[in-house]
DNA sequence: GACCAGGCACATC
DNA sequence: GATGTGCATGGT
């Protein structure tokens, strides 16, 4: 029943707006990256700094741990939060190097749980962005469940009361075939969706879930 | 000028 | 354990 609606906002979605090629990253370092710096901001943002880290040739673990945090800052000014999220990065590329010897490939052996763990354990890294990571550079069958999801499915009924981060993916990982392209299919879809549509004012004419059940007035979680 | 954007850590109650 | 606040830029 839950697979049936799951799958057929899939439907929808991907009939509406076809894919979205996800992650728009070159590397998976440089999708790493990118997923700290789209913390609660825009992705045009985080377009711009890390333009910045590709002029200077910084999109390297080890030339990343050399720098120091406030040039790092300087170069990601434009992603906003820069002294918080040169920190972040900071952390980030500690953890890739001291525990893992550098090379991402080094982490794709690792079972998800324990990458998850590990990513969750790092300052900075929290749910969304580890999920992200997960997914989107390392390739798992993880579904990120942000504001957007949490968002669209309120508004149509399918959360139940008080339902969390944890709550919103199982959802999702039960109910649907732990396929990765899927997931990445998916979520990106859900974000496309919500920006255009399910705003926090949202604007649902058009929208290609407006005949599903529901609630205009509901708030965003 | 207010609100929002592909969150998270920390303080406080 | 739930809720509030700082981080900070750039687009609408």
């Amino acid at each position: 029943m839950r697979s049936e609606i799951l799958m057929d906002i899939y439907e929808r979605l991907y009939a509406r707006f076809g894919p979205q090629h996800w992650w728009p990253g070159e590397t998976p370092l440089e999708i790493m990256i990118g997923a700290v710096l789209t913390q609660n901001t825009n992705w045009k943002n985080v377009e711009k700094a890390i333009a910045n880290l590709k002029a200077a040739s910084l999109l390297d673990i080890r030339k990343l741990e050399q720098i120091c945090p406030d040039r790092l800052a300087k170069l990601i000014q434009p992603a906003g939060s820069f002294n918080v999220k040169a920190r972040r990065l900071k952390n980030l590329i500690a953890w890739l190097s001291e525990k893992h010897g550098g090379p991402i490939e080094s982490l794709k052996p690792l079972s998800t749980a324990q990458l998850r763990e590990e990513l969750l354990s790092i300052r900075g890294i929290g749910p969304e962005t580890a999920d992200s990571i997960l997914l989107y550079a390392l390739e798992k069958p993880v579904f990120v469940a942000d504001a957007y999801t949490a968002r669209i499915l309120g508004r149509h009924r399918l959360l139940e009361e008080g339902a969390g981060y944890d709550d919103i993916q199982s959802l999702f990982e039960t109910s649907l075939p732990k396929d990765t392209a899927l997931f990445n299919e998916y979520h990106a879809l859900l974000v496309r969706c919500g920006k255009e549509y399910c705003k926090p004012k949202p604007a649902c004419a058009g929208c290609p879930l407006e005949d599903l059940p529901h609630d205009t007035q509901k708030e965003c979680l």
